[in-house]
RNA sequence: GUGGGUGUAGCUCAGCUGGUAGAGCGCUGGAUUGUGGCUCCAGUGGCCGAGGGUUCAAAUCCCUCCACCCACCCCA
């Protein structure tokens, strides 16, 4: 190359979109985990998957999550298709399945409607720690029933899925938001109370007073919060069906012994949102603390188009990224790579051999490596131990004669010529005995 | 959308009051012929985020822009 050219000016690199990101090793590996976790702990709770489309039209989140939200009002990436219709990345779940659960009827399937997905969602809002613009969620939701039971065992699985990953020690904040009509008059007691000292409180309290009342709860603003504690709490305000919905579940958890804390300032975000909400929360994750969200939406199916007796629902969503952060911090170590075996073929010439061994290993289900058989063995060696495999299997000229190779143990260093036959078989004896 | 912080080799970072760049790790090769994780040696690699200004001279001072991070708002 001229100098001239080694001098042109370099195309600006292609960069991944702001807020997105490639997840690679070790991290990705996290993110197996947990999916692995989830889809079991799922299954014994008896949950299916649905895989609902990244695409959706913006008007189904405009009724389902609400106009009014920041999701939909701001965060939503939104477009015009060909046709001239207005279609949007998916900001969030919930909504897609229970337009599946209508369009499909599944209500008229035997037994409650229960459903879990995993994948990306999308909201364009400004990144920080553990909140980016496309972001995974698993989720799951059951539709058709309005026991309090559901809630609780919801929440017992969510509990099971926590420990199962290392997090058994978030902290489950739980309230109930009751139904519409509580909603409305608590928002009135809210204002009626915040009124004489309105005027006193952070720019945002005012504005939320407007808006929206009840996130003046969740103000972290220290001046405001004497104000904020002496404000009515939410569970004054439920009725009488709400009230017992609420304490139902709260009698399940405790006769179970699964540990929560009363939250009467906890506020979901979305309007479908009905009497129970709860939030799993983790020290590890800065200000975004939350880690998995959910809680009961009755009617939101309804207003979907679903008959009324079909349409109460409860699920939750788990923000896998965060998830993620909080394992790392938890100590949670990624998995090893689990390469049984690195092949250190000694000269090109005995290179298809090694390839063919390496099939042979491989269609017995071993994880193989093959080495460069131009380098040296030391580096093989090297290369080996560095990439993780348990073993080196050393294909020389001598070995080769025989039919044989040398099976070296790269934790130890310990090694013994083993026929070429019987490698599969030797190999697979300490993956048996790893628990 | 608003605030704050940071931008120097692939990665983590040094470069004081201006004189066109360094370390550690990594990567490549070597320390006699087939044995790694240690050590030693050598090599590789940077228009010092971009553009403009001040100056004899700028990674270092000034301005603008961009990117990333953290926080607010809100949420997973």
């Amino acid at each position: 190359m001229s100098k001239a050219e080694s001098k042109a000016p370099k195309a600006t690199e292609i960069r991944a979109i702001k807020g997105t990101r490639d997840l690679v090793a070790p991290e990705v590996l996290l993110f197996q985990e947990v999916e692995a976790q989830a889809r079991e702990v799922f299954r014994r709770y008896g949950f299916e998957e649905i895989r609902t489309p990244i695409l959706e039209p913006t008007e189904l989140f405009a009724r389902a999550v609400g106009e009014e939200t920041d999701i939909v009002g701001k965060e939503m990436f939104t477009f015009l298709d060909r046709d001239e219709r207005p279609i949007c990345l998916r900001p969030e779940a919930t909504a897609s399945v229970a337009r599946a659960y209508v369009e499909h009827r599944l209500w008229e399937r035997p037994g409650t409607t229960k459903l879990y997905y995993q994948g990306p969602m999308f909201r364009r809002e400004r990144p920080q720690k553990g909140r980016y613009r496309q972001f995974s969620q698993i989720g799951a939701e059951v539709l058709g029933s309005g026991l309090p039971q559901v809630d609780y065992e919801l929440l017992e699985m969510l509990w099971t899925l926590l420990r199962a990953c290392g997090l058994g020690d978030a902290e489950l904040l739980l309230n109930s938001i009751g139904c519409e009509a509580d909603r409305r008059r608590y928002t009135e007691a809210l204002r009626a109370a915040l009124r004489p000292d309105i005027e006193r409180m952070c720019a945002d309290c005012r504005r939320r007073y407007e808006r929206n009342p009840l996130r003046v709860l969740d103000c972290k603003v220290e001046a405001d919060q004497p104000i904020i504690a002496a404000l009515p709490t939410m569970l004054d305000y439920l009725d009488e069906p709400c009230r017992a919905h609420f304490s139902a579940v709260r009698t399940m958890l405790d006769e179970q012994g699964l540990p929560y804390r009363l939250a009467p300032r906890l506020v979901r975000g979305l309007d479908y949102y009905r009497r129970t909400a709860f939030e799993f929360v983790h020290g590890a994750l800065g200000a975004q603390n939350a880690l998995l969200g959910g809680g009961r939406y009755d009617g939101l199916a309804q207003a979907l188009g679903a008959p009324a007796q079909y349409s109460e629902g409860i699920g939750f969503a788990l923000g896998e990224d965060r998830f993620v952060i909080a394992m790392q911090a938890a100590g949670r170590a990624s998995p090893p790579r689990g390469i049984a075996a690195y092949i250190a073929a000694l000269g090109p010439e005995l290179l298809p051999r090694a390839l063919r061994l390496a099939r042979e290993l491989r269609e017995a289900g071993l994880a193989v490596e093959v080495g460069d058989a131009q380098r040296k063995l030391a580096r093989q060696l090297e290369l080996a131990a560095r990439t993780g495999a348990r073993s080196a299997v050393i294909l020389g000229p001598d070995e080769v004669a025989r039919e044989e190779a040398t099976l070296r143990e790269l934790g130890t260093g310990n090694q013994r010529a083993v026929a070429l036959a019987a490698l599969a078989g030797e190999l697979a004896q300490p993956a048996k005995a790893k628990p």
